[in-house]
RNA sequence: CGAGCUGGCCGGGCGGCCGCGUCGGCGGUCCCACCGGACCGCCGCCGAGGAAAGUCCGGACUCCGCAGGGCAGGGUGGUUGUCAACGGCAACCCGGGGCGACCCGCGGGAAAGUGCCACAGAGAACAGACCGCCUCGCACGCAGGUGCGGGGUAAGGGUGAAACGGUGGUGUAAGAGACCACCAGCACCCCGGGCGACCGGGGUGGCUCGGUAAACCCCACCCGGAGCAAGGUCAAGAGGUCCGGUCGCGAGACCGGGCUGCGCAGGCGUUCGAGGGCGGCCCGCCCGAGCCUGCGGGUAGACCGCACAGAGCCUGCCGGCGACGGCAGGCCGAGAUGGAUGGUCGCCGAACGGCGCGCCGUGAGGCGCCCGGGAACAGGAUCCGGCUUACAGGCCAGCUCGUCCG
């Protein structure tokens, strides 16, 4: 799971993500990924909204994302900041169908980010 | 065996791999004059609920206040206990329901006052003549009687949740607690029992009095306010001011440091006193030079509180009908802060489903096997005691009624 130190804890830094950051958008959530300088590896965040569901609802969609940005962080570069928010259909998936999501998510907001960038 | 009542308990299990958080130990790297600290790795312990929930009561704890008194306001509502406290709990009382085990009751006062009682009905709260019954007068008629008008009457009919006690008799033109007996009920008094709510018995009285207080109200008792974003420490902070330095002829600008903790506008006020203690108001007492409103701006980071030896949990004994209390021994049981307690795979698996198969039974159905299926309500956030609400299903104990056998 995600260790603290790979945690986004900061409340300006997730305004700053989801702001500022590239997105890419799925059915069940959205990526975001962001590029501050000077970053001392990748961190990431979860925003799971009471749209989702109840708290027991909440946390199991929480902790499922948590395992699945994991082993996923070690492929962004170090300098990035990246912010998972779970959209209502995320409450009755599965583990694979948010994988799915995340990966396209997460490739799409990388793409944008390079074409941005350079 | 069937039907039921009450109380208690559990609320998916096992394993593999990969992970997370607090704490402890060991090792390493780094910072450091010292004390010590940061990070990384390894090992170990522990790591959600019976409701963690709703936030409805009661406390602990923290801050404000403590000079009071009165009014207002809020809460509680059979009695006696129990508890730190409670609107909780226990036992009992009263009323109601059930053959019973038991269950239900927002259970003070309606004879202090006020208000309100729909619809139906002639009439609904100092009752009420629609039909009926009785009687008087007049008219008609030989008569029984009929019609019109006046009066008496609550026994009967009908309406209603409720029609101003019930039954029998005396009485009367017909009737009526008008009177009498018994019964029910009410008020008061006496005796006995009980700590008490109340119960049992007797007497007297006028003869009878509706419901609603979760309508106002009356009575008794209780009640300061705000809440862990309480509160404390540190850091930061916009602006102001002072000192020093640098630049500049100068106005000033920049840098560093100290103190303070913001600026602007308007209003009220300084012994004719605002405002505060004081929370709704008044009186009184004390403090007293600031206070209020609007606009703009700043902060919401870290640590403590806070992971706690406690109204604590477990076991046994004793007292008590019981809630509970006492004594002895043992145990230490989550502590996050964008929020840990999980992810995934395998095996086992309750409910439930199947024109499936077999056996038993007259039958509804039951049992076994096979296949499918794959677990309810729901997750701490200062901590406790309760209440309430949600919940697939399972287990245990005691008791009641019925049937059969002995």
């Amino acid at each position: 799971m995600l260790p603290a130190r790979s945690r986004l804890t900061r409340r300006d830094e997730f305004a700053s993500v989801i702001r500022r950051g590239r997105r890419g958008g799925r059915s069940r959530l959205v990526v975001h990924v962001h590029r501050v300088p000077g970053g001392s590896g990748p961190r990431a965040g979860l925003v799971v909204s009471k749209a989702v569901g109840g708290s027991v609802v909440r946390h199991r969609v929480a902790r499922r994302l948590r395992h699945l940005v994991a082993p996923r962080l070690d492929a962004l570069p170090s300098d990035a900041l990246l912010v998972v928010r779970a959209l209502p259909p995320a409450a009755d998936a599965s583990s694979a169908e948010l994988a799915e999501d995340l990966d396209g998510g997460l490739r799409s907001a990388l793409r944008k980010l390079s074409g941005s960038v350079r």
